[in-house]
DNA sequence: GCTTTAAGTGTAAATATTACACTTGTAATA
DNA sequence: TATTACAAGTGTAATATTTACACTTAAAGC
């Protein structure tokens, strides 16, 4: 390709990925001991740089492809990340994505393969870099897409239960929501699918299946219907002027 | 600064603008004729380079002030975009960002400067390479940043009048609101200051000016209070399923 | 002083949200 | 096999929010 632009500086172009995962009730995050330097043994996100043939969101695929295997993962882009010293490496402009994905088909692969832990988002460790600021960025995101996008289930197994899916909901909004008016609410969008079979894991009595109807989902979607469910963000992070989203 | 990552391609990136603005009623977006190859001629977004030393949010100040001579603007990061092929000048990252600006201060500095013009957003031209994707993205996230945060201010002169500021919110939302709900909902906020003045451009009897009240607001969102106004998202986008947000 | 124009004002009906407690089914155990 | 323990499952009334709606007021232009 002939650059019209040769006389400006060019960058090191970086993706880091923010996993979300659920697993024992938890929101958690894939995470893992950096194998080079700088910062060799820190823990960090899963990162990588930008090849010169690939779009950024081909690049983040990829990466997510190589620590966890999967592809045809919800992903979405967060933010770029340009502060001149945020790697001490070199300058570094990272893009960051954060992926949700089915622990549950998953775990086998990630551990194995890159040393790789998934940690409750209440007991994050000191992350590299800015990755801290990338994974509390990443949970007002998902906070905020959770209350427009039904993605809940993309961290579910494609079975769910009602309760599996209310504790979601709870960890995802950081407080505990009444059973009543949370089943009312989720089955009124009438994108459940309730199946015969129950899953007896977690209680006696057992609770019944769900499956998300993805295609009735697409067609609301098409028809300019809303999915909205009243997801409060938590906590308002205090006195947040950053030019960031 | 010592680089560890030798090995990895390096890019150009650039910043690119959406610059709103309102003004007679419309909402609008600062657009000029590119003066450079390639696509010489053509209307874009003001865009520039990322230099060695300065941070993405400072680089892209930095633009905004060169073509409008303003700083302490309300801009936020859109995105990264990064197909392979989005400028055939030469392969660049561009991270996005939007800035909000009050028209009336500034219109003089821009038309002379560079050829910029104030384009409604019911009227945008083509733009270049994936610009007017960046637009569409730019005022979808004006939606909904202004149904969760009092931003309609920075588009409007420090002293405005109700009827002013329920046009802008129908601009921005793109449909008719009904007064006495928004007068009712925005005082209810508190964070209005009644003037004495009267504005009588446009009608008769004169409209009360009003002022923000940034102060309140500030410790209003150290309590933790939500700035809420029911924005409607205007159309929803169909098939939507790109991994940009 | 009559007309025109946009600003300004309140209430009742409808809808949405919240709070709240008992019954059911099953497995484990006495 | 009766009892206990446990989580699943279910409906309603009170409250809060949202919506729809029409006339009066002030001032300029004729």
């Amino acid at each position: 390709m002939v650059s019209f632009y040769k006389e400006y500086d060019h960058h090191l172009v970086a993706l880091d990925c923010i996993i979300f995962g659920f697993d024992e009730g938890e929101l958690k995050l894939l995470l893992l001991k950096r194998k080079f330097e700088p910062a060799k043994g820190e823990w960090s996100l899963m990162g990588g740089f930008l090849g010169k043939s690939e779009s950024l969101d081909e690049a983040a695929c990829r990466i997510l492809n190589q620590l966890t295997g999967l592809s045809n993962i919800y992903m979405k882009q967060l933010s770029a990340f340009g502060d001149v010293d945020r790697d001490p490496g070199a300058r570094t402009i990272s893009v960051a994505f954060y992926a949700l994905i089915k622990i549950d088909e998953n775990d086998r692969l990630l551990a194995e393969n890159h040393g790789a832990e998934w940690v409750s988002i209440n007991e994050l460790p000191v992350l590299i870099f800015d990755h801290s600021k990338m994974a509390e960025k990443a949970l007002e995101a998902l906070r905020r897409r959770t209350s427009r996008e039904p993605i809940g289930f993309e961290l579910l197994p494609v079975k769910f239960t009602l309760p599996q899916l209310q504790s979601l909901y709870e960890s995802i909004c950081g407080e505990l929501l009444d059973k009543r008016n949370f089943r009312k609410q989720i089955l009124e969008t009438g994108l459940l699918v309730k199946l015969e079979e129950k899953d007896k894991e977690s209680s006696k009595k057992g609770a019944y299946l769900y499956k998300f109807d993805h295609n009735k989902y697409n067609s609301y979607v098409e028809k300019g219907f809303l999915f909205q469910l009243k997801v409060k963000s938590g906590h308002i992070i205090k006195g947040n002027n950053s030019i960031l989203d």
